[in-house]
DNA sequence: GCAAATTAATGATTTATTCAAG
DNA sequence: CTTGAATAAATCATTAATTTGC
């Protein structure tokens, strides 16, 4: 893991530059954002994020450009992974109109 | 319990139900199918499991596929009531207002 | 004990997302 | 950029538990 975790209780999360987390506004407006249609902002847009959002905590225009990139890659790994755990069972894509002709018989 | 006790014995589970439910039998086998990793099933599974149940009370393949997804979505509700952040009660509105402007510039 | 009234569970619908065809 | 496929979240609606007065 980290380095830090033995030697005496020195608090590596509390105030020294460990790295960033964003505190709960900022993950607010982050998601907001996001859902939003911003998937990757521009380097403008990655500035013009932090600079606002740097009056809810400290934050760096790196800092929302990794966000946005792990945010949008861990959405797809939770889509992906519901996905494959849908189809375990068959292996093709045959079987991916499921709960639609389930649903249809009683659906008028 | 289920059925009545003296003379408004009318068989609950047979004649005029609107809306189905799981008999005790057929709920057991529905949570040990969940417990056991059945988490979304595939059509497949699902007429499957809608058949074998069958034998235990009316049930249809859509019945099966709402349980599923009822049954994932409020164990997960139950296990995720952390991090209520919304509102910091004071400076709740504050923020929540700022954030606003935030989002209306970056809209477009 | 028993139903009417009320509350808690949960089945069924609708809505808002997601990724990735086209 | 638009749209298809498929949810999962949020919501609506009805059933079962329970409370209550008699």
């Amino acid at each position: 893991m980290y380095e830090g975790t033995s030697n005496t209780g020195f608090n590596v999360q509390s105030q020294k530059c460990t790295r960033w987390s964003p505190t709960p506004v900022q993950l607010l407006v982050l998601e907001e954002l996001y859902r939003q249609g911003t998937k990757t902002p521009s380097s403008e847009q990655i500035q013009q994020i932090a600079s606002q959002l740097r009056r809810f905590g400290k934050i760096e225009g790196k800092n929302v450009f990794y966000w946005f990139q792990n945010h949008k890659a861990r959405e797809r790994q939770k889509r992906c992974r519901l996905e494959i755990e849908e189809t375990a069972s068959t292996e093709g894509k045959k079987e991916h109109k499921l709960s639609c002709d389930i649903l249809k018989s009683n659906r008028e």
